[in-house]
RNA sequence: GGGCGCAUAGCUCAGCGGAAGAGCACCUGCCUUACAAGCAGGGGGUCGCAGGUUCGAACCCUGCUGCGCCCA
């Protein structure tokens, strides 16, 4: 350091300990209130809610590459002047929630019904306020720049109130309506399920053909995977047109072991080709046997109850279904009545998303909505470009949800939820109550006693949690959301529902501009992470040992739109060492005095050196902004990791340490500084806390926090690139290259200096380099007993250098040759190619001259160095 | 059964018409005063298979094979 440098006081430690600083940095953030949106501002508004996590839950590393990418996308508005509202929040998760604490209950010898409906309801606030939520204390950790002024939960008072506004709405207007259909039994949640909260997997069963009808009269054979639903069956159905069946069409057989006869009807929904083309209908217990029978007028009896045991009269009454399976099969053989059986019989079967239980369908009285409006509007909504979904290829999967989807139960058979708001009367009534209107009382009034699904009242997050139905200030500023991030696999929970309500309930405005969907985190051999399979990561264990800055940056540099990623801890560590390396280049950058309190020199009077790495970092700035406009974070963190690693630490450093030892050391202060300024604002969305660090420290008072600092391109200007400089450092880092490569090969230690003596017609335009060539190749002058004892000539831009180097001793003629050989070998292979090229008619008439004259410049570059290489080989020692 | 996606270095993935890339792993040499969580150098791929389009294909088209996902 040379006398003048100002002394600037760093108080960096030699390393980097993040899990030690991390929560300090964050509880300041907090404390100063950044992350609190001001709906009076007149900012542009940037506005993103959390999909709320489940109150049960705890951070996986789902939600941590979700959080990751929803905290980059918003500090960097908020650093970029926006008025940034990132509204956390979570679920109340009924079924989830609700299973919790029934299991602490059955601990104590309890069950929900022993406490009464109104107890055990306070029974899980006290939960909730005990054990819920653990997930917000972990997303602190995390760095979530979220307001917490604002967090939200879905059984809060106003939320309640939009539900229950919103289902008053929807009933009016007749979209919501109660009706008995099939619906998705859980047998042990007790409760309705909808359709995406069953998960489909291939089980192994059985199918066994069995025999109905009399001994001597009509008979015909059906086939089941659920022999103990025949005990439902009310007709056997064949297709209208099959020849096989005709002459039954209309008569009745007998269905065994009950004593009834059924009818055999002609629909057209049976498939001929399958089975014996003749099906049984249980239209209580199968969503198709129900339409069949709705077609027919069949009866539809009920064979189990809400356990699925059997409450058909018989022999089998009071079995569990899986217990009365074999029993009717075992019955049924011993009357001869089984024709085939196949075991094992691989088939989808449905199971409860919360407890994996197979799902029942059953028979059953539901509150229903309409999805059909709803939903072609929600799909609108993408197809008009309100709503731009990313990567684009998702928008078709979109619209094949929205634009088939089925009706939506909404009501459940739980205790946790926001209950129903509709009163029965004693003469029949219903009436649907909204949040301000009396209930009916009197005797003989009650009240519906389910509660709706939990994705109900998250479908209205986006506004429910800015005030909605009243309109507020903040659903005035910030509302439509900017974008909504999640992971492809619940596009249709989140995005698809709260589209529905959120054009409906805003008078057609989409809930949020744009949806960018990130895939899915696997292991490190691509196989999907679960609890069961023991292969899943644990983001806090990661953020304890590698900080959580690295865990973020590993996820974010993992982000490819669209695609999966794949998950080691080799990658965590790979992100800190480079949060390492960043620490290790500011705090040498400091320690010379870089600072950011000099205005940037003209170009003019900066050096070739501080000209091209300026020209890089404005062209960075440019492509960084770029990406993250199109949302994409692996190519904008892979960008700023290999210009902070392989341009800014590996060569402009480099170049800067001979820089600080001569005259421009005080320029090259300010080009340090401002470097590392601009790039710790580049970094600080993705890896806030270092960069914080950092920054805090390199600003001194005159920086608050990176938090409310301004994005590049702001107030820090670059000037523009510099081709004379770009090509100029090119050349010097070419050579420094080739030279290295022949030190390798020689077998000469790194750090021994090597006398040599540069010169050749392309050295003179890189004589202003030759300090910075010499300390970065390690070379010393040539003395006065300098004698070459070997050359090479490095061909360069600005023509061929020579390099003549006294390794005081015999040089390894057989590496130099192989070294040599190899370059002939890559330039002859060069030269073939494109003489082949150029040889070629067709190419010389159809490509593009500019691709024409780049072969051309090629081959002659190739020609040329064979022929200086020929010449070095002949001139070996042999 | 219907639809979609993916096959590129040992592993995980970029590249998607004009010279095969990255991270990790691997080999060699280095504690060269920012950094051994590092530095310097290096090896490694007929871009799943077969056809086609094109002056030119990892990239576009067709078929096949093998994986994965969604829906029924």
């Amino acid at each position: 350091m040379t006398e003048n440098a100002p002394q600037q006081h760093t108080d960096l430690p030699n390393a980097w300990n993040p899990a030690d600083e991390e929560p300090a940095l964050y509880q300041r953030w907090v404390d100063a209130g950044y992350f609190t949106a001001d709906a009076a501002s007149d900012k542009p508004p940037f506005t993103v809610v959390l999909p709320p996590p489940n109150v049960t839950g705890s951070l996986h590393m789902g939600h941590a590459l979700d959080h990751t990418l929803m905290d980059a996308l918003t500090r960097r508005r908020r650093m970029q002047g926006y008025e940034v509202l990132w509204l956390p929040g979570m679920d109340h998760a009924g079924i989830a929630t609700q299973n919790v604490v029934e299991r602490e209950l059955a601990n104590e010898g309890l069950s929900r019904h022993d406490l009464g409906r109104e107890c055990f309801v306070e029974r899980v606030w006290e939960w909730k306020a005990e054990y819920g939520g653990r997930i917000l204390g972990q997303m602190r950790r995390l760095g979530d720049g979220v307001d917490w002024s604002r967090e939200r939960f879905t059984m809060d008072e106003g939320l309640s109130r939009a539900v229950q506004t919103m289902f008053k709405r929807l009933y009016d207007d007749g979209l919501i309506y109660r009706a008995e259909r099939i619906i998705n039994w859980c047998p042990r949640c007790h409760t309705a399920l909808s359709d995406i909260e069953v998960d489909h997997s291939d089980d192994e069963g059985e199918l066994v053909s069995i025999r109905y009808g009399d001994g001597d009269g009509a008979a015909v054979v059906v086939a089941t995977t659920r022999a103990e639903t025949m005990l439902g069956d009310t007709a056997v159905a064949v297709h209208p047109d099959d020849e096989r069946y005709a002459h039954l069409v209309g008569t009745e057989v007998e269905l065994p072991l009950t004593g009834r006869r059924i009818p055999i009807v002609a629909d057209r929904h049976v498939d001929p080709e399958f089975g014996t083309g003749a099906v049984k209908v249980t239209p209580a217990h199968d969503p198709n046997d129900f339409e069949i029978g709705r077609r027919h007028n069949l009866p539809m009896p009920s064979i189990m109850d809400e356990r699925a045991v059997i409450t058909a009269p018989g022999p089998f009454e009071g079995m569990d279904r899986f217990e009365a399976r074999p029993a009717v099969v075992a019955a049924l053989r011993e009357q001869g009545r089984i024709v085939a059986e196949k075991r094992p019989y691989v088939h989808a079967v449905g199971h409860c998303s919360r407890c994996d239980t197979v799902v029942e369908p059953r028979l059953s009285l539901q509150w229903w909505v309409k999805v059909e409006p709803l939903a072609r509007a929600a799909g609108d909504a993408v197809r008009d470009g309100r709503t731009t979904i990313h990567p684009p290829e998702l928008a078709k999967r979109y619209f094949e949800w929205v634009d088939n989807m089925h009706d939506w139960t909404i009501s459940r058979q739980l205790w946790w939820g926001h209950r129903i708001p509709v009163w029965y009367g004693p003469n029949g009534e219903v009436v649907c109550v909204g949040p301000d209107e009396e209930p009916p009382s009197g005797e003989g009034w009650t009240r519906d006693p389910d509660v709706l699904d939990t994705w109900f009242s998250s479908g209205l997050w986006p506004f429910s949690t800015m005030g909605w139905p009243d309109e507020t200030a903040d659903l005035a500023k910030f509302y439509p959301t900017s974008v909504l991030v999640t992971g492809y696999d619940i596009l249709f929970f989140w995005v698809a529902r709260m589209m529905m309500f959120g054009v409906y309930a805003r008078g057609g405005v989409q809930p949020f501009d744009h949806v960018f969907l990130h895939g899915l985190i696997r292991d490190a051999s691509g196989k999907k992470m679960s609890k069961s399979r023991g292969n899943a990561i644990d983001p806090l264990d990661w953020m304890d040992r590698f900080g959580a800055d690295a865990m973020r940056f590993t996820l974010a540099r993992g982000a490819n739109p669209g695609a999966d990623m794949a998950l080691a801890e080799e990658w965590a560590a790979g992100s800190r060492n480079f949060c390492t390396k960043l620490w290790n280049a500011a705090r040498f950058a400091m320690s010379n005095g870089a600072t950011v309190h000099r205005p940037l020199p003209p170009a003019a009077e900066l050096t070739e050196s501080d000209r091209w790495i300026l020209g890089r970092l404005g062209a960075v700035v440019s492509e960084v902004d770029e990406l993250l406009e199109d949302f994409q974070f692996a190519k904008a963190t892979n960008l700023l990791y290999h210009f902070t690693w392989d341009e800014l630490c590996d060569w402009y450093l480099e170049l800067a340490k001979v820089q600080l030892a001569g005259e421009h050391a005080e320029n090259t202060r300010a080009v340090l500084g401002h470097a590392l300024d601009t790039v710790l604002r580049l970094l600080h969305p993705f890896i806030p806390f270092i960069t914080e660090r950092l920054w805090t420290t390199l600003t001194g008072s005159g920086g608050e926090s990176l938090v409310v600092a301004q994005w590049p391109g702001g107030v820090v200007t670059l000037p523009e690139a510099d081709p004379v400089a770009d090509g100029r450092i090119a050349d010097v880092q070419k050579l420094v290259t080739e030279i290295r490569r022949f030190r390798s090969d020689q077998g000469l230690k790194p750090g021994q200096r090597v006398a040599t003596r540069l010169g050749g017609a392309g050295f003179s335009p890189l004589a202003g380099h030759e300090d910075a060539v010499r300390a970065l190749a390690r070379l010393s002058e040539p003395g006065d007993a300098f004698s070459a004892t070997a050359s090479l000539e490095v061909a360069l831009g600005s023509g061929t250098v020579t390099v003549e180097v006294d390794t005081s001793g015999t040089i390894d003629v057989a590496a130099e040759r192989k070294r040599l050989q190899k370059d002939l070998a890559v330039a002859e292979k060069e030269l073939k190619q494109t003489e082949a090229k150029l040889g070629n008619e067709g190419f010389l008439a159809k490509a593009p001259a500019d691709v024409v004259d780049k072969i051309r410049v090629r081959r002659d570059t190739a020609a040329a160095d064979i022929e200086r290489i020929t010449a070095r080989l002949d001139a070996l020692p042999s």
